[in-house]
DNA sequence: GATTGAAGTTACTCTAGCGTAACCTTACGG
DNA sequence: CCGTAAGGTTACGCTAGAGTAACTTCAATC
């Protein structure tokens, strides 16, 4: 089929499936070191190795390729993500994998996170389904926390929805601050990175369960 | 001095000093709502109510209009936090009341925190700035955290420097995760919000000092 | 061995929007 | 009461860069 790429040096017309994805990693190179407005199409087109028209052609306008390139990498973060937990483990377990999954990905995709983290955010025409992606890994945490926060014992403080919720974005928010320590630490490996999470984390919320609280000084 | 402001109805003329603030709101509400580039100068002067050309003479390019807006809400937000907290007080509650701080800014300042957060960090221009700042700020976590975990008692843990970095990092971003939160719970006061992250985190901190370590499952 | 259409190109058009030149106008100090 | 500079304006030059028209070339199919 396309197994005759030994006959011709620097070959031309490449199928359409594998200009898209060279076009897309171009696209997603040149949004995450530019941001979207100042990446021209031109910058993109000539990283990929073809004319701008093309990129067009298969792509479409700056906004949809923009869109694409956050689909398969907001896609390729939640695979791996997901991928890395079994329902039948452990809470915590499947939250240190998910984090560990979560900082493998970004130490080895910097700039599909930068395209996801740091460039779609503030384009408000693409900030709306990013918070949705968002919304939905923050759903996920709170599963994940609930479910090791068993029935309240007598003499144990119920843990709230609310509680969750706020521990569930302090924690994502406190990965997605990791992710950019990760840069200026790269010799730290994603699992010892997620094993300090987990310690930072996850003994605070053990001992909220069994009625600790730190209360704010008075007056 | 300024005083006569009660004789003329809707009098031109202002102040150069005055017109800069009044150009530094407009320039802040528009860049935090379209972001940097899809702001036009020319939106800018409309919202600030007076003519291009005015903002070029009073605050220059673009750019440097974008760093003023930075300094003015970086240097608000940090007057904020540091105004709060007093060198005697217990760490802890130093800690809390910076958040009650930042969390109070960033309620009363929406635009203002929306600039720095999300518009500055996708620029790169700006980013090395924006960071700068950040490193500011998880300095002063690292030596409140630090300062919270004195002279290792025999039989505890050793709280490593780094592990102090990776706590700050954290706590830094989940509180930026949380004033996203803020955005869609307006109930929510800062002081309440403080208190519960306070108990998110804290709590964790206190327990990794007396040794207890969560630990990645075996294999 | 023509035909068709997918892969690819060059060379434009057109607009948004930054930045400025050239020009008014009012307050106020001498 | 007049000169001047600060406050203010209209109207424009110019460029970057999104998007397209109008081609060319190769490879597979009948």
């Amino acid at each position: 089929m396309l197994a005759r790429m030994s006959s011709a040096p620097t070959f031309k017309r490449l199928p359409r499936a594998v200009r898209e994805q060279q076009m897309l990693d171009a696209a997603v190179k040149v949004f995450s070191r530019r941001g979207y407005h100042s990446a021209s199409m031109d910058d993109i087109a000539e990283d990929a190795g073809i004319s701008k028209p093309m990129v067009y052609a298969y792509l479409g306008t700056k906004e949809s390729l923009f869109t694409a390139c956050l689909h398969r990498e907001g896609t390729r973060m939640m695979e791996a993500i997901v991928g890395a937990v079994a329902a039948e483990m452990p809470p915590d377990e499947q939250l240190w994998r998910a984090l560990r999954a979560f900082f493998g990905f970004v130490g080895a995709h910097r700039d599909g996170w930068a395209v996801l983290y740091r460039q779609a955010r503030s384009e408000q025409v693409f900030a709306g389904e990013l918070s949705m992606m968002r919304a939905r890994v923050i759903e996920v945490v709170v599963v994940l926390l609930r479910r090791n926060l068993p029935t309240p014992a007598p003499g144990t403080r119920e843990v709230r929805d609310i509680d969750l919720e706020v521990m569930a974005y302090a924690l994502v928010g406190a990965a997605e601050s990791l992710a950019e320590w990760l840069t200026d630490h790269p010799t730290e490996d994603p699992e010892r990175l997620a094993t300090r999470l987990m310690n930072a984390t996850w003994l605070g919320a053990g001992q909220l369960r069994l009625g600790e609280l730190w209360r704010p000084p008075a007056a």
